[in-house]
DNA sequence: CGCCATTAGTGGTATATGCCACTAATTGAA
DNA sequence: TTCAATTAGTGGCATATACCACTAATGGCG
C-alpha cells in the first residue's frame, strides 16, 4: 500500500470515535461554560442525581468508566461541595455518593444549558439522525469483545 | 419531573459519545496493548505517516484536537523516539513532525494489532453497522453548530 | 471459629485533552 | 520601512481516564 493511497483515518471505528467525541465534548463544554461546570461533570452529577445514592461501582459500571478513574473525577465535584459520600451501613466496602444542596441546585443551573446544547445540536444534527445515532453508540457500548472461550 | 420517572442518560448525545468512547477505547488499547502503545498512539503515528512531513496545526486540524493537546500527546512519542519534529524552513514559526525510523517499525507493529480489533470489531458489530456507524461520527465531526450571527 | 478468596475503593503513575497566557515569526498596512 | 495584528507553538494548570498494586470488609468453608 503506497503512501498516495492509504486510506485516512475515517476507517477506524475508535479513532473515528473519538474525534467525533472531541469535536462534541468541545461543544457541550463551550455551552456549558457558564456553570463552572464541563460536560463530564454535568454528566455525572445527573448520574448520581437520578440513581438511589448509588454505589461507587454502580455509577462506574453505568458508565462503563474505570471504578478509580470515577474517584478521580470525583474529586474536584467533592472539593467544590457538590457531592458527598458515606459509607453504606450495611456493607462498609461500599461507598455512596449523593448531591449535596448546592450541588442539586448547581445540576439546575446545569441541566437549563444542557438543554440549551442538545436542543442546539438536535437542530444542527437534525432529530432523526441524532436518533439514530444515540441509538448506535448504545449499542456499541453493550457489545460484548470478549473471544468465547475455547469450549472444552 | 419526579425522579422516578426521569430519564438516564440515554438521551445525551455526548454522554452517550463518550460512554461508546471509553467502551471502545478500553477495548482497541486492550488488543493493542502488546504494542506497547495506546490506540490514541497509534492513531497519531498514523496520521503522521499518512502525511507529508504534517505541521502540527494540520495534524490538530484534522484530529479535531487542540493544538496545545497535540504538543502534549506528542511527547511521550518524541520520548520514545517514534517522532521528531523540525522547524519549517520558510516559516519558521511552523513545526513539522515525521515518524523516525523506529516510529515506522513501530507502527508497523502497532498495525498489524489494530488489524485484529478492527477486524473483531466489525465481526461483533457487523460491517454495516460499523460503516454506518463510522459514516454518522465523520458528519458530526464535520458539523458547524456556531450560531449564525445576527446579519446586521 | 479462623482463614482464604472475593469485592469495593484508594493512591500512584501515565496518557489524553482543553483553556489560557505568553513568545516568536510573519504579514500587512500606514 | 516600521509597527500593529495575526499565526503557530509552548508551558502551566486542571480535568478525564486507565491500569496496577495495595488495603479494608465480606463471605464462605472446613
Amino acid at each position: 500500500m503506497s503512501k498516495d493511497t492509504l486510506p485516512g483515518l475515517t476507517l477506524c471505528n475508535n479513532a473515528m470515535l473519538r474525534r467525533a467525541a472531541r469535536k462534541l465534548g468541545q461543544f457541550y463544554d463551550d455551552v456549558m461554560a457558564p456553570s463552572g461546570l464541563k460536560a463530564t461533570q454535568q454528566g455525572l452529577l445527573y448520574q448520581i442525581h437520578i440513581g438511589d445514592e448509588p454505589a461507587m461501582g454502580a455509577i462506574a459500571a453505568s458508565l462503563i468508566m474505570d471504578l478509580s478513574a470515577l474517584g478521580h473525577t470525583l474529586k474536584p465535584l467533592i472539593r467544590d461541595g457538590y457531592v458527598e459520600t458515606f459509607a453504606d451501613p450495611d456493607d462498609r466496602r461500599i461507598k455512596r455518593v449523593r448531591l449535596t444542596p448546592q450541588g442539586l441546585v448547581k445540576l439546575d443551573e446545569a441541566m437549563k444549558l444542557w438543554h440549551i446544547a442538545q436542543q442546539r445540536f438536535e437542530d444542527v444534527a437534525g432529530n432523526d439522525k441524532a436518533e439514530r445515532l444515540r441509538a448506535a453508540l448504545d449499542e456499541i457500548a453493550a457489545l460484548d469483545f470478549d473471544l468465547p472461550p475455547a469450549t472444552p
